[in-house]
RNA sequence: GGCCCGUUGGUCAAGCGGUUAAGACACCGCCCUUUCACGGCGGUAACAUGGGUUCGAAUCCCGUACGGGUCACCA
């Protein structure tokens, strides 16, 4: 047989380098562990100075989702993952989708078979209800074909598939950077389909093709991959090719108020997608600064670091800080990185990012928003928290005068009538509406009084909004109200106290 | 069920034979303060379990329990 194709593809492996690659499945929205997968792959890469490959794996035909590779694409930039070889952009190992590549799975699969490593299999194809019960799988009856007859068989154009033939007999034992070695017997490995009856191939066998072929040195996924692992080896060793380094990540959990118990994510169950939670308000550096730390954790002086900007986490990520176990996603935590990450805002850039919110929220034409901004900023966990802090601005709500009512502040019904009461005129007669004006007008009118501030800061406070918390006291609900509204506010409060 | 993997506070986790077993989130308290936040200070809370090995074990070995993964012509 002519093999000049294989030593062509061989020929334009890259060398010498880390390479990388993540290779998703174009099937829906990108799920936080995929994400995670996503950033140790592109960290690996970055640290070493490395390559950071995108291949698409579209190889079920029936789970394709439209629109599902742009959404890969937004995602990884977003969170600042760029790529050096990819289907948009090229590379020297291309094509990188998997259906373009359908030809060359067929010819190594069959190069596998002239090896005596796999065979054509015609049988029907099994019904894999998960709940048969029946784990046991019997033998393969094609197994044990003459090459002569399988060839024949294929020739008069019988459907058939390609299975990898596994060795009954010895362990195959293989090396995972995370969780060392592992040995398992190969009479508990299953001769898996390498070709489906359509031509293309499975995912496992894909992926041995390609990251051969791609030059990868470092193949990171999931930990549930970790029981075909051993049959990747003998794929790998029947070839004779060099295995790369696997780097298996322990899955991503979350908790599951139905049970008390924790579960690993899905999204079948609703949990978050990337997508989600940009929709939720948070933001993509504090996603991929908590994510990071879902798995991982930076060692030696650094193990006290928790936040890290992109750059700091290409220079802190060690394979050797890979946790084993399973973690679970806390929306607690992502909170107070969000948090963080809001808060750490210059006022500039967190404007530009509240104010879409801000607007939807607040219609009063009065109502300054960049004045509005720094106030809730470091009110905020994400950028959905804005509006119910907000929505009294533009109307005052129904309250009790309950509300009047602060043990602290020592102020009562009848005390924050006063209060109102010798207030008001103090402001009607303010010359300039600024934040030193109205403030030093309430200072100087408690002192004159001998009150303590808060005397007259929480009536006026809570007249103008009606509301027991809002962003910002007394002054600033004056200066974010105007004068008219602030003192018509007022006097409905007294009124109501009346 | 077979095989594989895992197990430090509620959660993320440091630790890699000798520590008062870090730190963070959450929770609680105090301070700051014109409300609430922010910020500061402090507190509650953990090595699944039983055997070894060792002068000494959260760290090494074995068993048990519990949890997870896998056993598709899905990835």
């Amino acid at each position: 047989m002519d093999m000049a194709w294989s030593q062509e593809m061989e020929e334009r492996i890259p060398h010498g380098k880390v390479r990388t690659r993540f290779a998703p499945s174009p099937t829906g929205y990108m799920h936080v562990g995929n994400l995670r997968t996503a950033l140790y792959t592109w960290l690996i890469a970055r640290h070493a100075g490395g390559t950071f490959i995108l291949r698409i794996e579209d190889t079920d035909q029936g789970r394709l989702v439209e629109g599902a590779t742009e959404i890969i694409y937004k995602t990884l930039r977003e969170c600042g993952l760029d790529w050096d070889e990819g289907p948009d952009v090229g590379g020297p190992v291309g094509p990188y989708i998997q259906t373009q590549r359908r030809d060359l799975y067929k010819k190594y699969a069959q190069l596998l078979v002239e090896k005596g490593h796999a065979y054509y299999c015609f049988c029907e194809k099994a019904e894999s209800e998960e709940d048969s019960g029946e784990f046991d799988r019997p033998d393969d009856p094609c197994r044990v074909l003459s090459p002569e007859e399988a060839q024949a068989r294929v020739a008069a154009g019988e459907p058939y598939v390609i299975r990898q033939r596994i060795p009954k007999e010895g362990t195959t034992t293989f090396h995972d950077a995370v969780f060392g070695d592992i040995t398992v017997e190969n009479k508990t490995l299953d001769d898996q389909v390498l070709l489906k009856r359509d031509g293309l191939p499975t995912y496992n066998f894909a992926n041995v093709i390609d990251d051969h072929l791609m030059g990868i040195t470092h193949v990171v996924r999931g930990a549930e991959y970790l029981s075909s692992a051993p049959k990747y080896n003998l794929l790998y060793q029947a070839f004779g090719w060099e295995i790369p380094t696997y780097i298996h990540c322990a899955s991503v959990m979350i908790a599951d108020p139905a049970t008390g118990t924790v579960r690993k994510m899905s999204k079948r169950l609703g949990d978050p997608s990337y997508e989600d939670l940009k929709a939720k308000g948070y933001l993509p550096q504090a996603v991929v600064n908590y994510v990071s730390l879902l798995g991982w954790a930076p060692h030696g002086e650094l193990s006290e670091q928790e936040f890290f900007s992109m750059d700091e986490l290409v220079r802190a990520f060690e394979l050797e800080g890979i946790s084993k176990s399973p973690s679970a996603f806390d929306m607690d935590k992502l909170n107070y990185f969000n948090a963080h990450y809001l808060r750490s805002l210059s006022p500039e850039d967190f404007y530009a990012l509240a104010e879409p919110y801000l607007k939807e929220a607040v219609r009063a034409p009065q109502v300054d928003l960049k004045l509005l901004a720094p106030l809730v900023q470091p009110r905020c966990d994400t950028l959905l928290d804005i509006a119910p802090q907000v929505d009294f601005l533009d109307e005052l709500p129904e309250y009790s005068t309950e509300l009047y009512c602060h043990k602290k502040m020592k102020t009562d019904e009848a005390n924050s009538l006063e209060a109102l009461e010798m207030t008001l005129p103090v402001l009607e007669s303010l010359t300039s509406w600024d934040h030193d004006s109205i403030y030093n007008a309430l200072v100087d009118l408690a002192a004159a009084k001998e009150l303590k501030n808060g005397r007259i800061m929480w009536p006026v406070r809570t007249a103008l909004s009606g509301k027991a918390v809002t962003p910002g006291g007394a002054v600033e609900l004056c200066q974010l109200l105007g004068r008219e509204e602030s003192l018509a506010r007022m006097r409905r409060g007294m009124e109501k106290l009346r």
